[in-house]
DNA sequence: GTCGCTTTTAACCGAGAGTTTCACGCGGCG
DNA sequence: CGCCGCGTGAAACTCTCGGTTAAAAGCGAC
């Protein structure tokens, strides 16, 4: 069970977008691919597919490029991954009739349990941690 | 994030060799893979790491074939999991110098989410979930 | 209008992992 | 000794992932 790269390029760039949302200005995916070491070419299937999920927004034109369509506060983990991925944990076993009714709950609650801990982690919490660290160095 | 047909397997395998594990006798692959849907001759492989693991035993000659090394209660969903799987929930985002620090975090805490759920659950407990269910019936 | 910059969309491809099967050697029980 | 079933490696097959290419279209400036 391995999360996919995509995931984590996508995560990558809302972070990086939360990081840029104060000032409200489009940033271009270019940009964004070499700055966070993601092949641009392919980021830029990434954000459509998070711009469909209404997790990012953009603008066309010269001085265009992408911006978090909400507050880094109101987007989770768990969304992003959702948005990029179908179902966070998908399993054949859920679907195979030949899968023991018990062993498939058994999955559920595995797969509840990581619904659970990506949801509860927004990224206005991951740019937090990140300023925490630092404060660490001042002790 | 999918969880691969193998592990599935593999918990049903196992899950089915709990169910018969009072009688302390070996049971042959080929039946088992019949029963639970698993084709016999991928089964045999899975059978064989989950033995390397010391999940289950086989005994060899006729009347060979294979049974759960230890009590039900003592193989945990994630005991078979990592069995089959390396570590369950890889990403290359881990070692991958790119990705930020607060987000390397974030994973990880999903990651030890999904580590807890697996490994807090025995092959026991799931026995007794599916006679629990049984009980249902007779309200 | 049109030129240059950007996003948008769809189609495509190579590589590699996951799944399954095959063939044959080996070990123990009767 | 002979049979039966485990042990093992490798071949074939499928399928998804990661990434590229190219063409279409929106927006702003001149």
């Amino acid at each position: 069970m391995k999360l996919s790269v995509k995931s984590d390029y996508a995560a990558r760039a809302v972070l990086w977008l939360s990081r840029h949302y104060q000032d409200g200005t489009a940033r271009k995916v270019e940009e964004m691919g070499i700055a966070q070491g993601i092949p641009p070419k392919y980021l830029v299937q990434i954000l459509i597919e998070l711009k469909s999920k209404q997790i990012v927004k953009s603008v066309r034109g010269k001085e265009g490029g992408y911006l978090l369509a909400r507050p880094p506060a109101e987007i989770t983990l768990g969304d992003v991954i959702r948005a990029v991925e179908g179902e966070i944990f998908d399993s054949s076993a859920m679907t195979d009739p030949h899968c023991p009714t018990e062993l498939r709950d058994g999955w559920r609650r595995v797969q509840r349990a990581v619904n659970e801990a990506a949801d509860s982690l927004t990224f206005q919490q991951l740019l937090e941690s990140s300023v925490e660290k630092e404060k660490m160095y001042y002790i």
